[in-house]
DNA sequence: ACTAAAAATTTGTTTAGCCTAATAAAATTT
DNA sequence: AAATTTTATTAGGCTAAACAAATTTTTAGT
């Protein structure tokens, strides 16, 4: 059975909207707007992938990945993180110039050129937004990383990820002088707007508003 | 205006074909065999590429590329070999397994991705086959080498690429032990049926049948 | 419990890309 | 020059993937 290349992406799609929330059903609506097509259509797909026994759908109610369609998706998302390493690291392309380019390449289909690709780049864990890639079996490392703005107490903090993935934020990012791996030190939080006063690796000081910080990861620094 | 994958291969086709015989037209059952279309699919799609001014087409007549359409197909040329050299070169396929995930590969669409590629293997001039490489500008190296069959004195010879692109026929040359690069001495040739007695890098004779031959591509050893 | 709003599905079209069968045009043979 | 064969086109139909409009089901508000 093949799978085709809008299938792969309505997969990809359940999956990533099922990871939001509480791994629950994911709606008809929900995958409509995440892939800017309309509702009749998401229907018409649903219905195909059900009789594919890729996911689980009952008319109404939504729907949940069979674990065939899970290993299908995961599959996508390894292909699209391997590829955004290999854009960065390899043809040095800036982060926030990767996603579209790999939107295309997670979709050729060669089980050899995954494994071999992998191999090449070192195995790497995370991809250049601090997404963790799934290995060869579909596993991927849960991440422990919190937002930014939901660490409630001064401290010290590494920069491991972003929740939101546009390239304007990158840029902003960027801008600013933050990379992955960054130190973070949180010097103030402001209680009227919920903003943060950051040290970035010792050295400079940045005002972050409660809208940047709630889409930086963190976790604890040893 | 937008190409799809489907009109890609079509360009592709028809480029290729023109440049096995006289760069005259191709006939639509040409295009039919090569593609494994039927007919009257490939009068389908002709006319849909005629209406975007990709080729020029009078019906019972046959086609030929317009500039436009040259440009496309040898752009697509060019991404298929250069991927070709990436999954030889850096990921250390071999070279009778790297067509099929280079049909898939050449379609991928970022002229910034084919720039960097370019330049991270090293604005390679062949790819893996010995069959050059359009440049950015869609110029390519005309290629001044002859079958070794059409050699008809004795002689050292280098081989630098090969007339047929299966699968079994690399597979065979690499059994033999000759890759691209090695010199060829002609030691006999047998006129009966036109067999050839080679001398591989000095070292190990090996008898051609005129089949072989014929797909071995040689240029004079200077 | 009833009604209004929201969410999802069904129905009917469209386009790209493929097919087979029927027909027309061109080339070849007699 | 006719007849036959080969080549190509037209006509009609199919499926995947999209849409808009109409309808149904579920949920939320009173
Ligand atoms: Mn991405
Ligand atoms: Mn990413
Ligand atoms: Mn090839
Ligand atoms: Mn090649």
């Amino acid at each position: 059975m093949t799978i085709s290349l809008t299938e792969e992406n309505y997969l990809k799609a359940i999956y990533t909207l099922s990871r939001l929330g509480d791994e629950s059903e994911v709606t008809t609506n929900e995958i409509s707007k995440h892939l800017k097509n309309k509702a009749a259509t998401v229907t018409d797909m649903l219905k195909r992938l059900a009789e594919k026994k890729l996911i689980n759908y009952i008319p109404y109610q939504g729907v949940k990945l069979t674990e065939k369609g899970k290993r299908t998706a995961i599959k996508v998302v390894r292909k699209h993180r391997l590829w955004e390493v290999f854009l960065v690291d390899k043809l040095n392309f800036k982060w926030d110039e990767v996603h579209e380019i790999a939107e295309q390449l997670e979709h050729i289909n060669s089980d050899e050129l995954i494994q071999r690709l992998d191999v090449f780049l070192g195995k790497p864990k995370f991809d250049p937004h601090g997404d963790p890639i799934p290995d060869a079996n579909g596993q991927l490392n849960t991440i422990k990383a919190l937002p930014l703005n939901q660490r409630k107490s001064k401290g010290n903090f590494i920069f491991v990820g972003v929740n939101e993935h546009s390239k304007s934020f990158l840029q902003h990012l960027t801008g600013i002088g933050l990379k992955i791996g960054d130190s973070l030190l949180i010097e103030e939080i402001n209680e009227f707007d919920n903003s943060f006063k950051v040290k970035i690796n010792k050295t400079n000081s940045q005002f972050f508003s409660n809208k940047v910080a709630s889409n930086i990861l963190v976790e604890i620094k040893k």
